[in-house]
Parts: C-alpha cells; structure tokens; sequence
DNA sequence: ACCTGAACACCGTTCAAGT
DNA sequence: ACCTGAACACCGTTCAAGT
C-alpha cells in the first residue's frame, strides 16, 4: 500500500517501477548507514524498509557490497556537483575552497559510516561507474586548488601533489575525528584547528 | 600435542598455561588480521590456530571486540617504543623524526588491516588500557615533533596542533593508500610523495 | 522482468557441564 | 580456573518457483 506507485502512464511501467525499487534500495541503504553504521545494513534491514522480501535486492545488485558500492557513486556525485557549484559561486577561488572544505568535513562528520564508505572502505571493490564518480569529485576540487594557486592564495607547487597533500591532511583529520581519535590527544574541534593550521602555514610558505 | 607446555615448575602453572593461551590467541588474532582482514578474524579460526574450542576465547576475552582492543594495544606498545628508540639513537631530533615516519609509513602500509584497527576502526571501543597505550604513542611522536621545533627543523607553531597537523596527513596519505583511493588521483608511490611534500613545504615556512 | 519462501553455510554469543 | 559441545539468533547467498 505506501509503496505503491500511482502515476503509471506508457509501456515503460514496469521498467519505472523496477529503477525506482532500485533507488529505494539505494536510499535505504544510505538511512541505515547514517543511523547504525556497516553493521546496521544487512539486506534483510534494507529489503525490510523498502517493503520486499529479503532476497529482492538479488534482482538489482549483484550482492551487498555492489549495493553499497551504488550509495558511494550517488556521494560522490553528490560532493562533485557542491564543488562544481562553489567554483560557479565565487570570483575568487580562495572562498570556493574555503566553501568546498567546509563542505566536506560537515559531509563527513554528519555522515559518518558514508564518509568511510567512500574514503575508507578497503571491501569496496571499485567498479567503472564508481570509479569515474571518485575520480570526478577529485577532480573537481583539484581544478580549485589550482586556481588558488594561479591566485597566489596557495605554494606553487605541483598542483596535483598539492592538491593531494591537502586532500590527504582533511581526511586524516576527518577520519581520525570519526573514529574518536582526535580526543586521544586534544580537546578541540580537532577537524577545524587541523584545517585551519595547515592553511595557516600554507600561507607563509615562501616562493 | 603441539601446543602442549613443557616448562612447569611452580604452582603458578594454571595461571602461566593461561596468559599463554591469551597471549598466543591475541598473536593468532593479529596473523588472521595481516592474511585476510578483519573479516578473517572469526573467534572460530583464532581458535583452530591455537587449538582450543570456537568459544574458549570467551575464558580471556568478553567478546571479539576486546580481543582485537589486545591487538590493538599490543601494537601502540609496539609503536611506542620504536619511537623512543629512534629519539635515544639519534644527537638530532630531525633524523629521528624521518625514521620514525618512515617506520610508521612502513608499519601500515605491510600490516594495513592492524593499522586500520588501531587508527581508523570505529567499532573499537577503547578501555582504560588501550587509551592509555594509544595516548603513550601519541606523547612519544609529539616529544619528537617538539625537539624538532626546538631545532629550528618546522616551524614554530603550538607544538600540540603541529603534532596533530603532521598525524593527520601521515593518517591521510596511508590511510587513502590502503583504501585504494590514491591510485584513482595519481600514479605515485603516493606515501611518500605526500609526505615528502609536506615537509618540504613545512621547511619554508616564514617565521 | 521482477519477486518470494525455503534452505544452506557461517558467525557471535550463551549455557550447562565437564576437569 | 579453564575448557568443551550443543544450541540460538542472525546474516549473505542460492535456488526453485511463482506472476
């Protein structure tokens, strides 16, 4: 009954109504994570919220792990598309990254155990999609950075290892934050000082 | 038969047979962790390698969370002491710190599930033992990072939040190199090259 | 083309006994 | 004090059917 699909129009039907299951499943999967982490999605929790039986997901996903690889290229298309945006916003790069950083860790710290999945995951086996998804988001914040540097806001070096480097130090701090790390040593909002510390002494960096 | 103990002398024999057997399951534990990941590590085979019961962990440990929390520890015990060492061997702080990196580089990226398990897992919950060892290890690298200060070798920022500043990138680069998400950006040895990037940038900071 | 129900192997954990 | 064997609930996955 509330599953159910009221606007049935031409001969594609069923073909609809098959995608749409398929996104449910995809969306079930991403609620489940945010609430209970890895463990809380198993494909019966999944099924069970999309109100099939617990075998049905079999029908779009090759197993679990290709279920989950499908919610990270929705992220990471999701993080391409906020970058894409801060670039359009602003004049000035320096605030598109500003922006985009912020972004991220919020992304990050308010969705955990989908961060991980995305960053982190060693399971995940990366398929074509998924990989030109991750390799789409990256790109997108390195064409940023490299305009900071054409902006003389960031060191003149390499762009692509620079770009690495800051990429790297962000999600270290946003994973070591995650998995109570952080604490262990400090007791500040461990992700913004680390972040702002590193541009900070990006800043100085002589030419 | 092969498990067996032949030294046994006084009536602390009981108690030696059975810290050999948790110290011999924590091994066990942390070899299923280097072949096949956390998921290898099921109470049942740690058990078969050291030939006891599928719930004779249950005698040492509360449950499979607090066996790993052992390995978990065993190795910050580890990591610990390779930093102290590195700081008695060398007059200068700056070489200690390039070993103890490259130490630290070395022991994620050949054990990357153990690695994980210490910096990264946040199904962990750490005890008052494991804090205290995680804490210990953390102290040892800031002390380092500290005297390098001193030395004139990075920059002078608060010593604590460069500590951190360094272990985030450090945590990034593995991190991102375990999960396989460096190969997607560049072709590098990529550890390393990030690495090396930050302390070349770290040594031109204007004062 | 999509879904269901039964079944299988595997796992963490518990419990009643055994020495 | 430590260990064992049986049992339980849960899970991913497969398979034979159903519409």
């Amino acid at each position: 009954m509330e599953g159910s699909v009221d606007i049935v129009n031409e001969e594609r039907t069923y073909e609809t109504m098959a995608e749409s299951t398929k996104e449910q499943l995809i969306t079930a999967a991403a609620h489940l994570l945010d609430g209970g982490g890895q463990a809380a999605v198993t494909l019966r929790a999944v099924a069970e919220l999309v109100n099939v039986s617990h075998n049905a997901p079999y029908r779009h996903f090759r197993d679990r792990s290709a279920l989950l690889a499908a919610v990270a290229e929705r992220d990471f298309r999701y993080l391409r598309r906020k970058f894409d945006e801060q670039l359009d916003r602003y004049e000035r790069a320096e605030f598109a990254l500003q922006q985009s950083i912020a972004l991220f860790v919020d992304y990050g710290l308010s969705h955990n155990a989908r961060y991980r999945l995305l960053f982190s995951d060693p399971d995940l086996q990366p398929e074509e999609g998924l990989k030109q998804a991750a390799l789409s988001s990256f790109q997108s914040f390195h064409l940023i950075v490299s305009k900071c540097q054409h902006e003389g806001v960031l060191p003149s070096a390499d762009s692509v290892g620079l770009t690495g480097l800051i990429y790297a130090a962000l999600h270290g701090a946003i994973d070591l934050d995650i998995g109570g790390r952080a604490s262990d040593a400090k007791g500040l909002s461990s992700v913004d000082a680390t972040v702002s510390l590193l541009f900070s002494l990006l800043g100085k960096v002589r030419a």
